[in-house]
DNA sequence: CACGGATCCTGATGGC
DNA sequence: TGCCATCAGGATCCGT
């Protein structure tokens, strides 16, 4: 469900109400991906200072170490006073002053990690080989196609890669990549300046507009306020094998590269 | 080293 | 309240 744009809607539906609140308690469900690396109890009486995101990561400045959220494939959160009873997929919540903060996550590939304040190494781990953000000035249209030209792999996975650019998953990287003509499966080395710069373009105007609209979610995905934005962006190419393109109605083809389902046009993007 | 594949886990769906 | 195979928005680890 999560990709920058989800996780970035969830961000902002709980981080204003969140900051300055006081952890009153922590209660964990089963394993995530990763251990919490703390005692929940150590976590009691700290406060909350903001919510930053790094790429697909949830990042709660505490007055003492930092707290780190990643939704994996099925994860959300909610935050609020009145949340209803846990239920089975509810793996971490963490009382607030201020309200409760609840990761519901069914297949449990999402993680909430402590890094304690002293130890970078938890946090650089996690965080230290991301890419650029797509929508922040570092994203710039030079360094991009400079490290396409780099890497041999084909596009689709170096975007989904998250080395070179943050953000980009599955749905988003076969957007992207309609609206910048280029085919999923075209060498990152061999795309032009030009077809960079249209990828450049495309992945900053596919992500912020999905920003906007509240995150595209294209199946269960619901804000920290239990808001959906499902089908609010609709897709050209993704989950849409055998229909006409939107374009040219040439049928979409759908393959799969690296065990992930990719969509595109023949016709509209070239290799 | 860069790359491709297997892997973690549960639930939904569709064919039989 | 049928069974089985396949697929699902992520990211790490491991072998080559």
């Amino acid at each position: 469900m999560p990709e920058l744009p989800e996780v970035e809607v969830t961000r902002l539906s709980f981080a204003d109400r969140i900051a300055g609140a006081t952890v009153q308690s922590v209660r964990l469900g089963q394993p995530l991906r990763w251990p919490l690396g703390c005692l929940p109890a150590q976590l009691v009486g700290r406060y909350v200072l903001r919510v930053r995101r790094r790429g697909k990561y949830l990042l709660l400045d505490l007055s003492e170490g930092l707290l780190l959220i990643h939704l994996g494939m099925s994860g959300s959160v909610s935050f609020g006073r009145q949340l209803p009873l846990p239920g089975k997929h509810d793996h971490f919540e963490m009382d607030t002053s201020h309200g409760a903060l609840r990761l519901n996550d069914p297949r449990r590939f999402g993680a909430v990690v402590y890094a304690p304040a002293e130890d970078h190494a938890i946090a650089q781990k996690l965080l230290g080989r991301l890419g650029v953000e797509p929508l922040g000035d570092d994203f710039d249209l030079v360094n991009f196609h400079a490290a396409l030209r780099q890497r041999k792999t084909v596009i689709k996975q170096l975007l989904l890669g998250g080395e070179v650019v943050v953000g980009v998953g599955n749905i988003y990287a076969s957007e992207a990549l309609f609206l910048a003509g280029i085919r999923p499966t075209t060498p990152a080395c061999r795309i032009s300046r030009p077809r960079a710069a249209r990828l450049h373009a495309a992945i900053r105007d596919v992500l912020s507009r999905a920003v906007t609209k509240g995150g595209s979610t294209l199946r269960d995905f619901s804000n920290a306020q239990g808001e959906s934005g499902y089908f609010q962006l609709e897709a050209m190419v993704y989950d849409r094998a055998g229909l006409p393109c939107r374009l040219c109605s040439a049928p979409i083809k759908g393959i799969r590269q690296g065990q992930r389902s990719t969509f595109y046009c023949a016709h509209c993007q070239k290799p």
